[in-house]
DNA sequence: GTGGTCTAGACCACT
DNA sequence: GTGGTCTAGACCACC
């Protein structure tokens, strides 16, 4: 989960692109498991609207979902 | 990165060369690097537009890419 | 605002009717104006959870509406 | 434009509910048109971000594309 | 603890 | 001038 804040893509591509393939690739399984924005906050040293700008882009793909003090879930039908 | 507006060369050519060489040279590494155009705007005294202009010599050549809101970047595999 | 944790009625439900009648008596207008949870916390000297329960209350009741990350609404049209 | 940042909708849900009608109804036709986005924290007194988001909404729902140095622009085939 | 929203300000490239 | 990105901090309800 390397992001480079100097790097051409912009960070919270990186970091949706990063998720996006853990969760295609199985690693993280529909139910809880994907780490909390807090989480990724410590893990990649993005601010908070960040990480949120990159979970918004998992949101609208329908891969990520968010409920309010319960944290983050994999879609349980990925759309692919 | 003297830039002589009386100069042989068109000024926004002679930045475009001094550019090229940094890059070329190394001194620029792929990934970040490369001063913004605000930056370049300060350092040779030069208009926005010929800032912009030296820059669109380089893009074309393939060895700056340019991210809106991020910043210009020395291209990964620069043809030479 | 007076809660008597010993008195005859649970906290939660002297909350509850406090916050009631000050709907009631349109201290409270439809739109914003509720104090926060966080606020009658500090206005009551009760407990989160406590709070939370009194606030059930008004909700089921149909007089309070909540939304997450704004904060909490007297309900439009209050069912009397 | 009414935005109320006291109400029970978030602002920039009230903002997208505001710009999709006037899109829908015609008054803003596929070209430009749409105000800037500092038009619209001018217009609404809320901060860019909010104006963003609001803006972020509608162009999830292909109503509005924007152009980095050229505004925004109604999309040409809204999906109804 | 969790996620949701808003503000203020900064810097960037684009036209 | 335009829109795009990032940060830092604040307050909110929810579990």
């Amino acid at each position: 989960m390397k992001i480079d804040p100097e790097g051409l893509q912009a960070p919270y591509l990186q970091l949706a692109d990063a998720l996006r393939a853990r969760i295609k690739s199985g690693e993280f399984q529909p139910g809880r498991k994907v780490p909390s924005q807090t989480e990724l906050e410590d893990m990649t040293g993005l601010s908070r609207n960040t990480v949120k700008k990159a979970l918004d882009v998992l949101k609208v793909e329908g891969l990520l979902i968010t409920a309010p003090g319960r944290g983050l879930f994999v879609a349980e039908r990925p759309k692919t």
